[in-house]
RNA sequence: CGCGGGGUGGAGCAGCUGGUAGCUCGCCAGGCUCAUAACCUGGAGGUCACAGGUUCGAAUCCUGUCCCCGCAACCA
């Protein structure tokens, strides 16, 4: 296990507000960070924001403002949400930046040139003006343009390509074995099965440049002013240039002495599985570690479109419910790698049951009882839940280790519950006359709530140290550092020091009104 | 034969490196009363889409069939 780790997502697109898939991915990649940073690794976590491209270029002409003008209008959403999100990067990569970004991006391409894996080459193809792109043969129906109906016209342009035909065997050899000693692995499994589907077909070759005309919001190609980088070798090398790779400031040891591992969606893992890797070995880098792929999130069952009308806003969900309880429905409903469902119904249920009556209640129940008889924290260092506590751990950190997310989560919900019944069955309420036993019945159940704090951490930071405040453990404040690790110590059963006082308790998740259905 | 995902008790889902079918909500009956009208126990309810096959044994692997949904239109 490698102790320096380098997580990173993929870029959002600014040309209209982020939703809740962008959340769902940044929660995913902060889960992900946050648990190696807590298991004691060192690590870099970076997300961003891919602003060139002809979209945006569309956008900004339609609403008659510059892309620059649009792309600083909407970067700042993006940024804003992620802040209230708890997303814990180390930096927020925006391709515009011409300082961090482009000196990378630029040295990048000479290389590959000077690889030879760069040709310029006349394109031709059909282009349909109602798509504002360029179509295949395969998707004419009739000869037309089967969602305009109209027949496209052929224009020829002069494009950069990128050989990547060439790699088809070494790509999946990287894939599924080693390509130079090299490995490069999907998460979750069965989505390597359609990059693999890929390969089979053989890979041609793609083009990497427009025409200035065509396109003229991006980073120029070197030593050849009429062209301007499409998509690819811009926008998949700010994994790069935010540690300053290929230039005098370079931070090399976050890659090639790192796990690095990409956070994306299925839509485009062909590119993170093969041009990306591709690309860096022609420049003489090393291939990535690990694609952890999630799937979308369609909303009440529909697939979330604006026609529709079912687009949930993040802000919504969090003025609503807080950060903490949306952070857990992501986590909690949607196994990695699945498409999800976001529902309010289901949304209020899961906060209802899991964090308000199960979490909440039963942190409340305890401090209660507890602050009566004075706040004292004293237990047994035998006791039957330690055992218990143990096999969870490492269940949980099975999971966590494995990016199994959802099962890391449900470890400690079950947990929640366990506890739940069994403070009925000791019943420390009906202790009237033994003091002593009452004492050590409730520092236990405090115990193991602290613990239930910890695995919590990644998910939902603030209610874990809320948790923490209130039962009064000493390392509380200092839990939200980056630095703070769940040592061996720290979950073994009475492992914080200098623990003796409870906290005051007060309400984790109040009540949250149900609005009438609409 | 485009690619992919899925069909599991009333609803929504997990399980799918094979061995008595789990979870949340809802329903019924008890218990408790420390707690956020919260908590606990028990129960009713499923031939795990269908048909074959492999196996001592399949929701879980293989083959075929039937449905549903994504990807090509803002959108991860």
């Amino acid at each position: 296990m490698s102790s320096r780790q380098y997580v990173t997502t993929a870029i959002d697109y600014p040309n209209a507000a982020p939703h809740m898939g962008h959340a769902l991915e940044k929660i995913l990649a902060d889960v992900t960070a946050r648990w190696f940073r807590l298991r004691g690794d060192q690590v870099r976590f970076q997300i961003g924001t891919d602003e060139h491209g002809i979209k945006i270029q569309q956008t900004a002409e339609r609403e008659k403002i510059t892309p620059k003008q649009l792309v600083d209008r909407n970067v700042p959403l993006f940024q804003e949400l992620y802040k209230r999100l708890n997303i814990s990067c180390d930096l927020f990569m925006r391709t515009s930046d011409q300082q961090l970004h482009w000196p990378t991006v630029t040295e990048l391409w000479k290389k590959l040139k000077k690889a030879e894996m760069l040709e310029k080459r006349t394109y031709v193809g059909l282009y349909c003006s109602g798509c504002e792109r360029f179509i295949t043969k395969k998707e004419l129906v009739d000869g037309m343009c089967d969602i305009h109906k109209r027949a496209p016209e052929e224009v020829k342009e002069e494009n950069w390509f990128y050989k990547m035909s060439k790699d088809t065997a070494n790509l999946r050899d990287l894939l599924t074995g080693s390509w130079d000693k090299e490995q490069y692995r999907i998460v979750p499994k069965y989505r390597e099965n359609e990059t693999l589907a890929l390969l089979d077909q053989g890979l041609e070759d793609v083009s990497f440049s427009r025409p200035k005309s065509s396109l003229s919001w991006g980073v120029p190609v070197p030593d050849d002013a009429d062209q301007v980088m499409y998509v690819w070798c811009d926008a998949l090398t700010n994994y790069i240039s935010g540690i300053g790779l290929l230039t005098d400031h370079a931070q090399p040891e976050w890659w090639n002495d790192a796990q690095v591992t990409h956070v994306i969606g299925k839509d485009i893992a062909r590119f993170h599985a093969l041009i990306w890797p591709s690309m860096l070995k022609h420049a003489g880098i090393r291939t990535p570690d690990q694609l952890l792929i999630h799937g979308f999130l369609t909303s009440e069952g529909e697939k979330m479109s604006k026609s529709l009308g079912n687009v949930v806003v993040p802000d919504d969900v969090i003025s609503k419910y807080g950060v903490d309880a949306l952070r857990f429905y992501l986590s909690h409903e949607i196994p990695v790698g699945n498409d999800g469902d976001f529902s309010w119904k289901r949304f209020g249920e899961l906060y209802d049951a899991k964090l308000r009556n199960q979490l909440g209640n039963m942190l409340n129940r305890v401090l209660v009882l507890l602050k009566k008889d004075g706040g004292v924290v004293k237990f047994d260092r035998a006791n039957p839940q330690a055992k218990a506590l143990e096999a969870e751990w490492q269940t949980y950190a099975k999971a966590m280790d494995a990016h199994e997310v959802h099962a890391g989560v449900q470890v400690v919900t079950n947990l929640i519950s366990v506890l739940n019944g069994a403070f009925n069955d000791a019943a420390p309420w009906k202790l009237k006359e033994d003091h002593d036993l009452r004492i050590s019945t409730l520092g236990a159940f405090s115990e193991s709530l602290r613990h239930a704090a910890l695995m919590l951490l990644p998910f939902m930071p603030d209610t874990a140290q809320k948790i923490s405040r209130q039962l009064g453990v000493p390392y509380a404040e200092s839990m939200l550092e980056k630095s703070f690790v769940i040592t061996p110590q720290l979950r073994s059963w009475g492992g914080a020091e200098g623990w003796n006082q409870s906290g005051e308790p007060s309400i984790l998740f109040a009540p949250v009104e149900v609005e009438a259905a609409k």
